[in-house]
DNA sequence: CTAATATTGTGAAGTATTTCACAATCAAAA
DNA sequence: TTTTGATTGTGAAATACTTCACAATATTAG
């Protein structure tokens, strides 16, 4: 347990990307993949491909690449992903509830277990087949269902109670679409997401030019 | 225009941060503000939100901090949110129908004002007031319209269709959704959103500890 | 008016990440 | 068997980003 070795955040990111480039090669028959077909189809170079593969081991050939299926299952363990998990979305509004009917969740290795939401209104309605639970509910179930990651799209008022709900539950990461930071046990992993930030981004360049 | 700076895309969404932080504080009546203060509602170092701010300028007082509302315009004014911005969404699918009735768009500057699918189950329908047009009169809306910013939400095998349709169209800038890359002309800006990536992510992290 | 305290702005130092460049290795052709 | 061409893996160099540390400046108290 002890992977001490700091990775960076991009490298994973592009780790990402390469797994979702040679599925597709896979698909297509490619037995082997060099990095700079890598690089080309990922938009980055191929030495950046190279090294980033060669944080985790060396799992190519020289003078000749590497094989497209062995690099697959590499990449999956080196990101959790030789397994499924089990997820819960906690807000059901727009948002969450499109995530829901969203099957690239599952298609990828994540199940949607359970749904949570603080308004009696959607409380004990269905949604896409899953019974939507209070918010109260969800230190029960996520031990019950051993659920490690939850969504998070409740309204940002909402946030305060929920993340108290969230800590100490059994949950190890939190994909929060909220716009508020949250207030966590130092043990949970969190990843942000805000859409309005990403429109601002493109602002800012857009202003640039 | 020539602003040549190179300025890292992470002190773009840092200055986002710190723009929703002193609304806050201009809401609560704060009258000034320092980079510590700041620094602390968004999980920085005082120093780095100094040096971020000195790339733009001199924003605040030696001894005195930051005026609160100047710095907001200020901010303001760096990305670009000086002034309203049209947007268009391509794709009216689960995902993308949750986005245009989520008025955290328009709260902070953005304004949907065109919408576009292929299906022709959908042409023609309302969604949240708007009409759904077909994606093949985008370069006639985009036109009409003054559309700077498209939000792409459609199914991974229309991508290559509609990116023809874009390029050329003058849209400056996409948020791209789907998990394809874009080929877009060099002078499209392209902010890429995948929530698998941001899963898979906290998949690598939870599989490290 | 002086001292004490707060806080910015910014070069310089320290880290982190990316790119370079080349020895090592493999297959195929000559 | 030797040569040619392809391609990895990886130290070293280059670039990018963050943190440090302190002079400069402002206010307030004495």
């Amino acid at each position: 347990m002890s992977n001490k070795k700091k990775i960076a955040e991009s490298a994973i990111s592009r780790l990402s990307l390469y797994l979702r480039i040679l599925e597709d090669l896979v698909e297509e028959g490619e037995p082997t993949v060099s990095s700079q077909t890598m690089a080309s189809q990922s938009g980055t170079t191929a030495a950046q491909v190279r090294k980033d593969l060669s944080l985790f081991g060396s799992f190519g050939r020289r003078g000749l690449g590497y094989s497209s299926t062995d690099l697959v299952s590499r990449i999956k363990q080196i990101l959790g992903l030789n397994r499924r998990w089990k997820i819960a979305v906690i807000g059901m509004g727009r948002i969450g509830s499109a995530l829901v009917e969203h099957k690239g969740f599952f298609d990828r290795g994540f199940d949607i277990v359970a749904l949570f939401d603080t308004s009696d209104f959607k409380v004990g309605s269905n949604v896409h087949g899953l019974k939507v639970h209070h918010v109260n509910e969800i230190r029960a179930l996520v031990q019950d269902k051993n659920i490690e990651i939850v969504v998070l799209t409740v309204p940002v008022e909402a946030v305060t109670d929920v993340t108290d709900l969230i800590n100490g539950s059994g949950v190890r990461g939190i994909l929060n679409w909220t716009p508020a930071r949250l207030a966590v046990s130092q043990s949970i992993e969190v990843k942000n997401v805000n859409m309005v930030m990403e429109l601002e981004a493109l602002s800012f360049k857009l202003s640039q030019s």
